[in-house]
DNA sequence: CTGTAAGTGACAACCTGTTTTCAATAGTGT
DNA sequence: ACACTATTGAAAACAGGTTGTCACTTACAG
């Protein structure tokens, strides 16, 4: 399975066909992780946004917190609301765009998932060194913040 | 930006957000990297499995080597061979299932994607240390074949 | 042979996300 | 106040991929 490793060059590409894997693994078993709670990875994201900052947002925040755009996340909200996870509250700064407040029913499960996530999590980080791991991450950050080097407008998408 | 990290799991969660991320970064540079070639990250692929297997592939072998669905292979080789980049074969051994064969185009094209590749490989394996992407590369694979585990019939998708 | 299971292409519907367009709302400088 | 710009929701078209169905080859056990 290995290649043959000649330059830095050629470990970098194999990082990235590891990363299209991993990236398509983690995405199937996290919706399975989820499933019994009629959720999908993409959907406890939204859930775990609003979630982790703690107070109602807007699509638009939502979807910055999330690096996707705001269409992509209004989709995810319509659906949210729609299966009773959100609510949509009043905004006062903005007569269209309402502010997205979990519902119990939302807040209950965001806390099954991140609990089922943390219980996963643990059992695949049981074999692994946490050096590697870390060095994997810093590593992994760096690459990142090379291919983030020339977004010119700080990331915002229209 | 760097979250506590009290345990492997911890480390491990924040793996698996930097993927995401990265996998994202990589795909939107690499449609950017193509372009100029009439291909997209997808497209490109698909011309890679074909080219690296150095022999005419069908639709369901290109698309286990992608590790995709064959009808999502099929799609991507309709509009390729619309664009001249793949000529059908009769294939020997199925009539209804030609052989993907790259016409000169096809394969011009490929080796100019790949020589584009190596040049943005390099320049940015340039700033990173080699132990650290042999670590990373180790590493994710260890994750993947974790990930890999549960899988029941080899990969097969129908 | 023959029947049955597996492989295959062609479609269609769906998921997740992006881009584009439009109209309505909000913010800002003068 | 006023005009100009930025934000926002809504909707549609697209990209890439998955799942499911159908009919047709192919492979293979008996």
């Amino acid at each position: 399975m290995a290649s043959k490793h000649n330059s830095k060059a050629d470990v970098l590409t194999d990082i990235m066909l590891a990363v299209f894997r991993v990236n398509g693994r983690l995405l199937e078993k996290g919706d399975q992780l989820v499933a019994p709670l009629n959720l999908t990875s993409a959907r406890w994201q939204v859930l775990g946004a609003v979630s982790l900052a703690g107070k109602p947002l807007t699509a638009p925040q939502i979807a910055e917190a999330m690096g996707i755009t705001r269409q992509g996340a209004q989709k995810q909200l319509n659906k949210l609301e729609a299966d009773g996870f959100f609510e949509q509250l009043q905004n006062p700064r903005h007569e269209r765009s309402p502010l997205y407040v979990l519902t119990d029913k939302g807040a209950r499960t965001i806390v099954k998932a991140l609990a089922l996530n943390e219980v996963w999590a643990e059992s695949l980080a049981a074999s692994l060194a946490l050096a590697d791991l870390k060095n994997t991450l810093h590593t992994l950050n760096g690459i990142y913040e090379l291919l983030d080097y020339t977004v010119p407008t700080k990331g915002v998408r229209t």
